[in-house]
DNA sequence: TTAGGTGCAAAGAGTTTGCTCGTAT
DNA sequence: ATACGAGCAAACTCTTTGCACCTAA
């Protein structure tokens, strides 16, 4: 059946070929942040006739048509999820690349009143917070993520090749 | 005359080759956040005897030995600024690419609390607003900017190839 | 039928690196 | 003297693109 993201593109007016059809229904799966590389795993894992060329293409144009948000985590590999699952930002785990979401109504206040103080028109920002898990915390605080509002672990990534532009330590690496 | 980033270089123990003293030098002279390529430029301009390839061996040494910081404000290109002046983040102009800095102490608050929060240690934080200036701000507005403390505009940077991975849309420019 | 999508391989952009020669210490 | 740096070009990684062929609408 048609998925999520399916859907969108048709209202969107997009010819959905079989390859569009698989890319798209591997994203409305995805509950982390997968890059072109990971996302071509998924595909083709369940269509073989998948290039990668392809998979580059179809991000794309779904990021211009603003079903998708790129992002950036350091590495150099851009990562994808689908827009508009609420307004949150990212708390990266650098010893693993788990990316845990949090929503951040204060900053964006705050952000907003930077911008106009300095006389420009916000439009878009870039919050995230690079963190190491604490170890042997007295499971009080650990919970604590229970009790952010939409703090949610979106999963894992995969061993990247290098780390590059970034917060993250030249070799810190995402993952794993 | 020893240029500042020349001193720490020689504190640190570095080989102080004439390349390494002007690339020094450009560091030191430098009022906004540059990237390889204009690093190279200024280099260039100073001793024509630079090559690239030592530019980028030279920022990556000295960012490994904590003298430099990488940002990457989007535009597939690393952008470079001299360790501790401060704390400080940035606010970026996508139609000029012109960088502003600001403080944050609010937010490293917040920052702070969220990732205790949800049990990390935070290691370091990336927090960037992307705007627009507004225009024909009664004046006021825009005088603003000098009641945040620490606002300073750090000039201007190069026309890009190409945008990529970061907020900024795929052909918002940076500058120019 | 045909505008537009796909695969493949080549091209690009930014960055790194192997190798040989040069130089700061 | 010699360990380390520099220049040059080749290599690498991620991403885009030209072209011939294919397919959704």
């Amino acid at each position: 059946m048609e998925s999520r993201i399916e859907r969108i593109c048709v209202e969107h007016g997009l010819k959905m070929t079989g390859q569009r059809r698989v890319i798209a229904r591997v994203l409305s799966e995805a509950e982390d942040h997968p890059d072109v590389e990971e996302l071509y795993r998924r595909a083709s894992a369940l269509d073989g006739r998948i290039s990668i060329a392809t998979v580059y293409r179809t991000v794309r144009l779904l990021e211009e048509r603003g079903i998708l948000e790129r992002r950036d985590f350091g590495g150099g590999r851009a990562r994808y999820e689908p827009t508009e699952h609420g307004r949150h930002y990212h708390l990266i785990d650098i010893d693993t690349g788990r990316v845990i979401e949090f929503e951040g109504g204060e900053h964006e206040r705050l952000m907003q009143q930077i911008a106009a103080t300095l006389g420009f028109e916000l439009v878009s920002t870039r919050l995230e917070i690079y963190g190491r898990r604490v170890q042997g915390v007295p499971r009080g605080a650990a919970r604590g993520a229970e009790k952010l509002p939409g703090a949610v672990d979106t999963g894992k990534t995969r061993p990247p090749r290098r780390a590059d532009a970034g917060p993250l330590a030249r070799d810190a690496q995402l993952e794993r």
